[in-house]
DNA sequence: TGCCTATGCCTAGGTTGCCAAGGTATGGAT
DNA sequence: ATCCATACCTTGGCAACCTAGGCATAGGCA
């Protein structure tokens, strides 16, 4: 399933949620945590978090010690404000197309 | 808001729930049910439902009778079945994303 | 030893979806 | 007479995402 303009949400909730982390893990978090339904392909997260570096909400660094060369992500103060903000956002969103599909269409969670 | 990726659903469900129905009434169907976070710009919307049109999905008839010109459409059966579809689609996404955020982003409807 | 897979990083290019910005026309209210 | 709401439309562009590659190392296995 492609993640239809929330990637950057879902990736902040990533970092926030795992400490510093690197790219190919952030993939695997996505994948493991969403039961198989967010299979990212590389392609498409290694740019975004290029993105959200050079927007200011992650600073990244070179791991050397590790047992291969990885970039690590961690948040900033401005990433974990705007992780608030996009998951206010997103709420809002879900409730939006909720009222639109209905009541019949309302779920609670389990 | 913008409609992030899940437009077809939002009309597709509008013209489910409201019968025959011409483009600025699904625009202002959008607005009101969504109570104003939906607020879809014409040049989105018009050329959404020329695609559902082609794909078969909708299909329009001009009503003259009408105060003005309009256009109006109207479901197909394949419309019907894509809107369950994309309903389903629409579910697992949701529960996808909540499963990122964690369990403390789970919300209960009102 | 050689090979294959998983790990881990990256970019270029194309597609798609959506929106901004414009245009046209009529009806009703002031 | 003028303005706003209604009602339709298209062109052009941007941003996001994915496809399809490429590069490199570590570990398992034959």
């Amino acid at each position: 399933m492609d993640v239809r303009g929330h990637l950057d949400l879902l990736l902040l909730a990533v970092l926030a949620d795992a400490g510093p982390v690197h790219g190919y893990a952030v993939i695997t978090a996505l994948r493991d945590r969403s039961d198989g339904a967010f299979d990212v392909p590389e392609g498409t997260v290694y740019p975004a978090l290029h993105r959200l570096e050079r927007a200011g909400l992650v600073v990244s660094r070179w791991e050397q010690a590790a047992p291969r060369r990885r970039r690590v992500y961690e948040l900033t103060r401005e990433g974990r404000e705007a992780r608030v903000a996009k998951q206010s956002e997103w709420r809002r969103f879900v409730d939006g197309v909720q009222a639109v599909l209905g009541p019949a269409a309302t779920q609670v969670p389990a």
